[in-house]
RNA sequence: GCCCCCGUAGCUCAGUGGAUAGAGCAUCGGCCUCCGAAGCCGUGUGCGCAGGUUCGACUCCUGCCGGGGGCACCA
């Protein structure tokens, strides 16, 4: 139980005997200041309005009612306008890190979601290129949302959501087919609207060495987008797991059609009423489901829009008996998701299941410039370069490590010349240093022994115990939040709190009982650091 | 014109309506006969502007200014 269930479960009865509490969320924060205490609540100040008294009288008749034990808090008190702050006991802090070292890699993880079914949807990109650094934020911040989402206790898939029909492949097959045909030395003019980049050739020599000429009546639509398509998404998947991600499910968009899902939405909205057709297309009537505009949803050549499979892509992740259903986008298709969802709600589902999580894009920045990426023209850099560049760490800790709201600028240059000064060398070096402490103090005959926790009362080692003790709030806070940067700050503060604690409080040369105890610290230290990195997908090396 | 995101220290960014707004990098100055100096300690007159809401606003609301993205019978 983490600190602040306590002090929930403490207050909770003494709320009830003097106000008219009735479950409103009570908040803890943790002061900035230590004089302040280790947890302070505002819940006085929040409830007097109500109660009609002042806070500070209010606060007082709560402290009077708490059912205070001694041996957990040294001391309750008022203070400013009314807050109440808490005191843990020092001697009790130190003994409840055997609790980390018990728990060992479940600490932080809770069941809270146990039984609870998440779908996790994203990178879903199309095959029509290998993915660039823009596709990473999206690629590494959801599968670290999984990750969250885990280890407070969902059953999570990871999906990818793909397109291999319509325009865009065509144009992929055909500018296969064109780089083939030069290959074999015709000379045939490649537009300009068509797929650029290099790999396009390679594809193309792939198929000049298994088929030689024998492709040249071939349509741009059989083989060559076939091949095109294959090795993109090999390629693709082999990029995502250097960085530790493997997708469960791969939904094709065309089983949608296949198994006439497409079909029966259309019949479904026609017979409610809630399309119409105008000029030979058919509408998707959201005006009256409260949004700006009516969408079209079959184009007057008879193919559906990108909406019409979205709404029933999402039918099936209903279907398919999801409790939470996590949508991983681009600021880019931020236009597109309010007439799913409207339609959704139309249908009857029940789409606060549904998250959206919209992230900002990513600015490449080389040279000094800003690079303006496009698959199409092939002026981007890719997810593969970035790795080959900065490694798997750095490219996961870096994308998770700022809010997804903000934009993001990515100075190629800094992150390959600065990478030793990355602030993930800081988590690792902390580890590592803990590795080597751990070995050189077993070659001096010394164990790690929770007999004397209660002997850690020093600044250092309090303020690296409460660190530690808050971890379990942290995960919880940040699945809940889908903020993976809480996780990196939280590590940072961790690893500021060790390597003081590391400074002030020697092991070897302290007198015996002390050396244990606080080798016992160092380790739950070293378990949690492992824990936090393994959530961001982050290596956490013995040695560095 | 409409919609979304952002504006916090020289730079990159944190900051669930709380008490004296933080970190990393950069600058300058200290600390290794002692468990890893990839570390520690010190060093800074910063919340775009103007109103409003309230006991209290970086945080919520309105307007303005500035930057990014989006507004197709493309996905």
């Amino acid at each position: 139980m983490s600190l602040r269930h306590y002090l929930h479960d403490l207050i909770v009865p003494a709320l009830k005997s003097c106000t008219a509490y009735d479950n409103d969320p009570i908040q803890f924060d943790i002061p900035q200041q230590i004089t302040h205490g280790d947890f302070s609540t505002n819940i006085a100040l929040l409830l007097a309005k109500k109660a009609k008294t002042n806070p500070r009288a209010l606060a007082q008749s709560i402290v009077d009612a708490l059912a205070l034990d001694t041996a957990v808090l040294q001391k309750v008190e008022i203070a400013g306008p009314g807050f109440i702050n808490f005191f843990f006991k020092p001697e009790f802090l130190g003994e409840s890190i055997l609790a980390v070292l018990q728990d060992g890699s479940f600490f932080g993880k809770s069941e809270k979601h146990k039984g609870e079914r998440a779908n996790v949807e994203f990178v879903s990109a199309n095959p029509t290129g290998p993915l660039t650094v823009g596709h990473g934020r999206n690629s590494v911040f959801g599968d670290t949302v999984a990750s969250l989402l885990e280890a407070v206790g969902y059953d999570v898939d990871r999906e990818y959501y793909f397109n291999n029909a319509g325009r865009q492949m065509r144009v992929l097959g055909d500018s296969t087919r064109l780089r083939y045909l030069q290959l074999l030395g015709q000379t045939v003019e490649f537009p300009e609207t068509y797929y650029q980049g290099g790999y396009i050739s390679e594809i193309a020599q792939t198929l000049v060495d298994e088929f030689g000429s024998t492709l040249t009546e071939e349509p741009a639509e059989g083989k060559f987008k076939d091949q095109a398509e294959k090795q993109i998404f090999d390629d693709i998947k082999r990029t995502l797991k250097r960085l530790g991600i493997e997708h469960k499910n791969f939904f094709n968009e065309n089983s949608l059609y296949e198994e006439g899902k497409i079909k029966g939405l259309l019949e479904h909205f026609k017979t409610e009423g809630l399309s119409y057709e105008k000029d030979g297309a058919v509408w998707l009537k959201l005006s009256e489901l409260g949004n700006d505009h009516d969408r079209v949803i079959v184009k007057s050549t008879g193919e559906p829009t990108y909406r019409l499979p979205d709404i029933a892509y999402h039918v099936t992740k209903f279907e398919r008996g999801y409790d939470l259903i996590v949508d991983i986008f681009g600021s880019d298709h931020k236009d597109a998701y309010p007439d799913v969802i409207a339609a959704l709600k139309s249908l009857g589902y029940p789409v606060d299941k549904i998250q959206v999580l919209i992230h900002q894009f990513v600015t490449i920045i080389m040279n000094g410039e800003v690079v303006k990426m496009s698959t199409r023209k092939a002026n981007y850099v890719t997810l593969d370069e970035l790795v080959d560049e900065v490694g798997t760490d750095v490219t996961r800790y870096f994308f998770n490590m700022r809010s997804i709201s903000s934009h993001m600028n990515f100075d190629l240059d800094l992150a390959k010349k600065q990478s030793d000064e990355n602030p993930v060398f800081y988590l690792q070096y902390a580890h590592a240093r803990i590795c080597s402490i751990i070995r050189v103090t077993q070659e001096a005959g010394l164990q790690a022994e929770s007999e004397d926790l209660h002997l850690l009362v020093s600044p250092e080692e309090q303020a690296l115990i409460k660190k530690i003790l808050l971890f379990p709030d942290i995960v919880l806070q940040s699945a809940e939040s889908f903020e993976t940067h809480k996780i990196t700050g939280y590590l940072q503060e961790l690893a500021e709190a060790f390597h003081k604690f590391y400074t002030f409080c020697r092991i070897l040369g302290t007198e015996q009982k002390l050396a244990q105890a606080r080798l016992s610290l160092a380790l739950a230290c070293k378990t949690v650091i492992r824990n936090g990195l393994s959530l961001l997908g982050v290596s956490a090396p013995d040695k560095m």
